[in-house]
DNA sequence: TAGTGGTCTAGACCACTAG
DNA sequence: TAGTGGTCTAGACCACTAG
């Protein structure tokens, strides 16, 4: 056995992230696909445990894969475009955000409807219950909410996903494991009917978030429409060096 | 030596992380000072080097702390706050974007004066470059930037930084070190001056992006205030799990 | 040249998953 | 129970910084 590691000014984990990262774009290792074995990794590239364990976490910190403890390393996710910036956050701080937030919730309806969905946000669930609200903090609503929730996990609690924070009800299911969980913000002005939601002028600035999360499958069992109100909307970006 | 591990189902690693927070939220290990080497930590904790690095490698992800090879691990940031979202992503990243994005640069003006500045952003240095800029894209603007670079690190080549992208410039130059990069969102309507120059109706949504790079002293050498047409940002964020 | 962070090895034990 | 990811140890060598 020969040793890929030609260049030895690049860090061997680095460099095993990138023939990873490879393997998947080329589909060595599709979508959806187990990978080898943490123990497979180091006996085909002779390396130290440790080694393949920072070229994952490189890669899972980017969303390619979700390495999962007691089944393996599932590929999530496939190329990241270099036109738009990437930013890396946890489900963890985005709950936090929610429990800071304290919201107070106002239902605007109830059905059951598929998303407008594309092929990269994985395999649809059979049927959706969409759940439409309203958040207020301190009586001021701030975003309105379309929640499409696989209608099979909501069944085990539609009374708690009716009154709760959906993301928090889910957290505390044991059953619902979510493999992969990532959103895109964008910049829009408000319709009529959000401007009246939000009690703001036709037109203000709004941010829309689409947030999609994936079961270790890939399946789509949770995916929300928010539109927020621009002046509630403050991104820290911690940029490393 | 009694050891600080109390409880054995949280990594060690991670229940270092939040005692060294402690530390520096306390001022123990106060903004801007030198933390005790690796090998101290070692000492003190009685663990192994690699932990130790794991969990300064949270904090610095955090943007808590800024470690240099052969200098030492310096505080740079406070704590965070919950009420928005922290997000992190990369030097490299954020400057991939400009290159993929290849802007055409149109002079607004340059002047000498200072920002508007507070006191967690670093330490002014004495003056500030200011150079005004329209960054367009095949013939559409769709930022306006203004620039306030230490005068000290402008004069050592001031036709590049006014004819190319400040941020590829200072990377090149190997004297100039970035301890600290961050950068915050937020959204807001268009200007009469600001949609004259993006060539938008007045009142259309804006990203006002402001960036601060700090050097390893602290001092800032570096500031942006970037307003951007709505329709151009895109934010796509990884949520791990 | 001494101090410091960055990476890597070889091996160990544990926690979780699924049959 | 076998397979798999998560964490940790003890020690080594290297690259970079600053006097």
């Amino acid at each position: 056995m020969h040793s890929i590691f030609r260049d030895s000014s690049i860090p061997r984990n680095v460099q095993l992230a990138d023939l990873f990262r490879q393997r998947i774009a080329r589909g060595i290792w599709p979508l959806g696909h187990k990978l080898p074995s943490l123990e497979e990794l180091v006996r085909e590239f002779d390396v130290a445990r440790v080694t393949v364990r920072q070229a994952m976490n490189r890669l899972a910190r980017e969303g390619l894969v979700s390495p999962q403890q007691g089944r393996g390393t599932m590929v999530t996710g496939g190329a990241a475009t270099d036109r738009w910036l990437n930013v890396q956050t946890t489900l963890d701080d985005l709950h936090k955000v929610y429990l800071d937030t304290k919201p107070e919730l106002t239902n605007l309806g109830e059905s059951v409807a598929m998303p407008q969905l594309t092929a990269i946000d994985g395999t649809p669930a059979p049927e959706y219950r969409l759940l439409r609200r309203l958040h207020q903090r301190d009586g001021v609503p701030y975003c309105v909410i379309s929640i499409y929730l696989d209608n099979r996990i909501f069944n085990r609690a539609p009374q708690r996903f009716r009154n709760e924070i959906v993301i928090s009800v889910l957290r505390t299911m044991r059953s619902v494991k979510v493999a992969r969980a990532r959103q895109t913000l964008t910049i829009n002005a408000a319709d009529v009917e959000v401007a009246s939601h939000l009690q703001i002028p036709v037109n203000s600035p709004t941010a829309e978030v689409r947030r999609v999360f994936n079961d270790p499958a890939g399946t789509i069992i949770y995916l929300a429409e928010v539109t927020y109100r621009g002046d509630f909307i403050r991104l820290e970006m911690n940029l490393r060096v």
